[in-house]
Formats: C-alpha cells, structure tokens, sequence
DNA sequence: CTACTATATTAGAATATGCTTATATTAGCA
DNA sequence: TGCTAATATAAGCATATTCTAATATAGTAG
C-alpha cells in the first residue's frame, strides 16, 4: 500500500523563522495530535515492567489475572495494579471482572505493536 | 504469515514459586533480552520531543541536518543534539557528515514503526 | 455482621529523565 | 596560525517516573 496521501503529517509547509537559512530544506511541521497520542502508546509500553506484562500477556494461552502476574515480575501487587492501569488506559489491555478476580487481554493494538517489533527482530535489518 | 513458531517468547514454563496457585493458569517467562531490547526502542521513541524529531525527519524530502531541527522544535541546540544522540543509539536514525553539517535520516526500523503507527491510526480500532 | 482475598488507590521516597548553561570538539576559511 | 560556525559533551537543576508500604474498596464465605 502507497502511504503517502494517508499520512497525517502536513508536508511543505512555513518552518516558524527560520526561512531563509542556509544549510539545508525547510523541515515540515507535524500534527501536533499524532505525536501525542503515539508518545502516550509509545512511553506506555517503553518501560521493562510494563512491556513484559505484555509479552506475559500475549505469551498466556488465556487472559490473565493480577495475581499471577505479580508473581511472574517479582513485583509487588501495587507496582502490578498500576503498571495494567497505564495500559489500561493506553488502550493496551482490556479487563474483564470475575468474581474478585480482574482478569487482563491485549487489544489489537498492542498486539499489532508486538508483531511489529518480532517482525523487527525476524527481519534483522 | 503465521507467528507462533517464530514467537521469541518461551511457552508452558514453570512459573517461579506460584506453581499450585488457584486463580488462573501458568505465566509463562518472556525472554529477557528480547524485552531490553524492544524496551530500549520504545522509550527512544517514547518522549515528545524526540518522536516529533522522528516525524520532522521522515516527513522532510531529504535527510536533516541539527540545525534546522533545532528550529524546527524550538528547543535549544543541546537538547536536539541530545536527542537524536539517543535516537541514534537507539538504531532509530542514521547520520551523515557533510562538512561541519550533520544530516539525520531514518532507520529502516524507525520508518517501520512510524508506519505501523500510522496504520494503527489508520485502521481506527 | 466479620473475616479473608483480590485488586485499586494514595503517599512518599529513591531514582531517572530532559532540559539549560557552559565548555569541548571539529570543520572551513582568512 | 586564529576566528567563526555547527555539533557534541558535561554538569547540574527541576521535574517525572516507579517503586514500596499503607490504606481503601469490592467480592466471597462463614
């Protein structure tokens, strides 16, 4: 697929002051939105607790609960509860209540995000 | 393509201390490296300034050099050359030496990722 | 009701991050 | 050589992050 009409960055475009420099092109400005929401997904997942819940996640053959979660990082319960409610609300994971157990899935995205980088590592550029 | 076999994430394991737990099934571990790895991209790209760094340099028609950067963003020279000091590290940019100019450009990876967030974007899940 | 279990939330301390300022390096030119 | 421009690096401060410990909430069982 040709990605250059779908891209949300506005091309060619007045750089703020800098107009008539020397050394090199005018460098387009970008959608300021696009960048936030991305470095929300991008700095949820760009932490080693909170991407290996993930990868746990992702690995389980079902949804998972809390508790065995804390057991597989060696964290403590309440280092566990917030690192799902950062992804929670990245929109990474998905809850689901049972009984007094919450149990934790991947949404599309995050799965997708995953694939990526094991398709990163499989390609090894 | 089907992932399963290519997954770098070790399945059906004895998870650490927890084996008879009531809840919910087996963890299973997730390889280390793979998590330092991916986690180390991640929050490269993870932090405002030099996501939009990222996009300023993919959206430009050539490669970039510090200076325009700088203005670009608004920040001081310290900070952007900081910044894509990171990137750099990170395998997300590449640099080239043009007299006293340094021009930026993209990694393969980081083009990769860019576009898979555009798609995510895209595909409005 | 009480007691217990699973999870969430709050508070606070230790550490990490990201900027600015100042200084170092490197390249080009007189 | 010395001067200037482009970039990199170092030091230090302000703020953000991420834990632990303590407490709150909700659900289950007796």
């Amino acid at each position: 697929m040709s990605r250059d009409e779908t891209d949300p960055i506005s091309r060619a475009e007045q750089s703020e002051g800098t107009a008539g420099t020397a050394c090199c092109a005018e460098v387009p400005k970008v959608e300021e939105d696009t960048v936030v929401a991305d470095v929300q997904l991008l700095s949820a997942l760009g932490n080693d607790t909170r991407y290996e819940l993930v990868r746990r996640i992702r690995a389980a053959e079902s949804d998972v609960c809390v508790c065995d979660l804390e057991a597989a990082v060696g964290l403590s319960q309440s280092a566990v509860s917030q690192a799902l409610s950062r992804l929670y609300s990245a929109g990474l994971v998905t809850r689901r209540k049972e009984g007094s157990w919450r149990y934790y899935s991947l949404t599309d995205d995050a799965e997708q995000l995953v694939e990526t980088f094991d398709a990163l590592r499989t390609d090894d550029e």
